[in-house]
DNA sequence: CTCAATTTGTTCGTATGTATG
DNA sequence: ACATACATACGAACAAATTGA
């Protein structure tokens, strides 16, 4: 049995899914660069040890993305064109973070199932009297990144509730008279799309997400701010100075 | 059709694979905790609008995993004893990044396909003259959790071979004499498992990863130090203080 | 221009897996 | 448990386009 299917025993993925993704990665990764050839078939045949028709299949998925070109008798292309996917750099100082969202433009979307109390670490401060839910979806032409799940003390809120409700809370927070913030501090997991997460992003179930659970605190100690922000895995990239904060 | 076979179009992951996934996150997320009953089939059926032989399906993967365990007439039970997955804090800064990894243990193994030269993004200095790949794997518990890919300036590396055959490069780089660390960034981004990676890290092909890029820079500039790691994505949680460096 | 080598395109048959009712 | 439909994977054969000898 071939390595490829010993690992299709575990996972219960098809295997030409999983060619599919071992050769789009290569493509992301500059293996192959736009205009490359590519493997022929019979070279990837034999390298993930499958049948011709399973490499095809494979193949098949990357021109219906987009990402290939095939010629009969010449082989098989590299788009060109393809611009960087990497583009949402995640921010780790509260004002590059401010400086990066303040722009966007999120879509508010009816909360269903709303949690009334906000998860909260012991380090995430005091819980709010009361909080109010938001949910919107982020988007960048038209295509959706990230899916937003705020608690914003009721408090707070009712200072602007107009611009809490087509901002993003995080930005609006940072400009608020009279709202002093303290401390602010996010947490970051790798995980994977839920039903609805994976609906609401359009993308497939399971596929890699990071989700960031960011608590802001004000100056009584209490968490006014505490959003879960699911990202798509596929477009973001955190950039860490490891001298910033010494240096500083 | 319903919503998941919808979805199942866009990504072609088998039905019960996707369900079996959705349960497993619960019960990881704590949302099922070890010992609770969980829904029923006929709910489960109703939730994700899928045949009641798939949601059996689904189950059955989770029943072989050990996560739960089926008892005839009552109903289906969390199994006890599972342990919190997200222990890995990858840190922000030098000092901590090394108190962190100073006594890891790495698993070196032969570097087969070694690229002779490390991937440098402009930020990443110049190039040293020559390095020497190292490969290792990251282990607690005896269960693999990350896999290290590095290029080291040869220069540096002669200056103590066996030290850095046994230990992580980073720890002896930060307490080599002689050697002048002036900068040192990282880059994280998410990815996929391949089939080389699945295999080593014992995780099923394409389950999330957390990728850094690390890269240290002596003082004349020269990127002495390459590292690509490849996590665990289920293993890892990343704290960002976002008014650590205001502060500072 | 023809021929052979290369490479992708197409089609068959068969076996097994997936999903429904 | 059964019948049905469709998807996945294999191997093999042949067709069509491209290239260079």
């Amino acid at each position: 049995m071939s390595q490829l299917a010993k690992t299709y025993q575990l996972s219960r993925i098809p295997l030409y899914v999983q060619v599919a993704t071992a050769l789009r990665r290569r493509i992301e990764e500059g293996q192959w660069a736009p205009g490359d050839k590519i493997s022929t078939l019979e070279e990837l045949q034999a390298e993930f040890e499958v049948a011709r028709v399973t490499v095809r299949q494979a193949v098949d998925l990357l021109q219906k993305e987009g990402l290939v070109r095939r010629q009969q008798g010449k082989g098989t292309f590299v788009a060109a064109g393809l611009r960087d996917r990497r583009w949402l750099k995640l921010e780790t100082t509260w004002s590059a973070l401010i400086n990066t969202i303040k722009d966007n433009v999120p879509k508010f979307i009816p909360a269903k199932n709303a949690p009334p109390e906000p998860r909260l670490a012991p380090e995430d401060g005091r819980p709010a009297a009361e909080y109010v839910f938001l949910r919107s979806v982020q988007s960048r032409d038209n295509e959706p990144y990230g899916l937003a799940n705020v608690h914003l003390a009721r408090e707070v809120y009712e200072r602007a509730p107009n611009l809490f409700r087509s901002q993003t809370a995080l930005s609006v927070l940072a400009e608020l008279k009279g709202v002093h913030v303290a401390a602010a501090h996010q947490t970051l997991m790798i995980g994977t799309a839920d039903t609805e997460t994976a609906d609401l992003l359009k993308i497939p179930l399971n596929s890699p997400t990071a989700e960031a659970h960011c608590v802001v605190i004000d100056r009584h100690g209490t968490a006014i701010y505490v959003g879960d922000i699911t990202y798509r895995g596929d477009c973001i990239r955190l950039n860490i100075d490891l001298f910033g904060s010494m240096k500083a």
